[in-house]
DNA sequence: TTGTGTTTTATTGCCTCC
DNA sequence: GGAGGCAATAAAACACAA
């Protein structure tokens, strides 16, 4: 009988089959629950073949399941089997004061020595099994709770780098667009400085005769039959339109107007030739006077 | 009372260490 | 190879809403 329980024990993984299969044994073997568990060692540790759960559960008394393991199997009895197998063994938790003393002692070392699971034992009445057992799953509760911490910590420093991230983004565009505005405005005035800077010296010659320019540098020099082109056209326009049955009012008005547009013509065309600017006034006035 | 989700106790199999 | 730890899992116990 003996080598059965060998063999099949190991394939009985659920602690009920298990007792099931030795109740079916000791009824063919016809011995008792005290011999069969003389001739098993129990509770050798996760591996052994019979808990001292199954043995206290055998027992089927509540007294029993909390009382300190002294091993004495001789209490076993075959009534008891029977017994259990009428009232299976229910799973039954540790009393408070049971999980506070362990809970203590968890905080002092979470590692259970064997002497201190023999002691704790002995102290709370229970298998040092089931000490072992409460401690591993203590551990691995705490080391739940640790992983949620861990990740909260993570979590909250994730959150405060992204808002802080998303501010610089912000500041950034701000910045970009600023750095825009201040580029145009830059642009501008070097645009003005060159303009009145050149105006400053065509203006050194007399204003009504064109080769005072000629006073200006080499490179402004060599633009200026092209601006003396366009004046030459836009004077022949105006006298075109002098020769026209216009009235005279209505002359004067067309001839000044005329003017101011071939001036502010004639300035984009030359500042699109990569020259200065000059305003349409001040080409008015110039040709005007001219 | 019952269904369902959570917690606790216990088991199993694998791994490491001595 | 045995002891003990750990992860995964089972299952009983418990809590709680409907």
């Amino acid at each position: 009988m003996y080598g059965v329980l060998y063999f099949v024990w190991p394939c009985c993984s659920q602690t009920r089959i298990r007792r099931q299969l030795l109740h079916v044994l000791l009824l063919l073997s016809n011995i008792g629950v005290e011999r069969l568990l003389k001739n098993f060692m129990v509770d050798s540790g996760p591996r052994s073949m019979l808990s001292f759960n199954d043995l206290q559960g055998m027992n089927g008394s509540k007294r029993l399941f909390f009382q300190p393991c002294d091993y004495d199997y001789a209490e076993m009895a075959d009534g008891d089997l029977d017994e259990y197998l009428r009232h299976p063994e229910k799973k039954r938790r540790l009393t408070s004061d049971q999980v506070c003393f362990l809970e203590r002692s968890f905080d002092e070392e979470n590692k259970l020595e064997p002497d201190r699971k023999i002691q704790l034992a002995k102290d709370l009445g229970l298998s040092p099994r089931q000490v072992a057992v409460w401690f591993q799953n203590r551990r691995a509760r705490w080391k739940t709770k640790q992983l949620e911490k861990d990740f909260e910590v993570l979590q909250s420093n994730f959150n405060s780098l992204t808002a802080e991230y998303e501010t610089l983004l912000k500041e950034k565009d701000k910045l970009e667009v600023e750095v825009v505005a201040l580029k145009e405005k830059l642009g501008m005035k070097e645009r003005e400085a060159e303009s009145s800077q050149l105006w400053n010296k065509l203006s050194q010659g007399p204003r009504h005769n064109p080769a005072g320019i000629d006073s200006a540098s080499d490179e402004e020099s060599s633009k200026l039959p092209v601006l003396a082109s366009k004046q030459e056209h836009i004077r022949s326009s105006i006298f075109e339109h002098d020769q026209s049955d216009l009235s005279q009012d209505e002359d004067d008005s067309l001839s000044k107007d005329s003017l101011v547009a071939a001036s502010i013509l004639a300035e984009q065309e030359y500042s699109n030739s990569g020259s200065f600017e000059f305003s349409g006034m001040d080409h008015a006035f110039w040709y005007w006077s001219y």
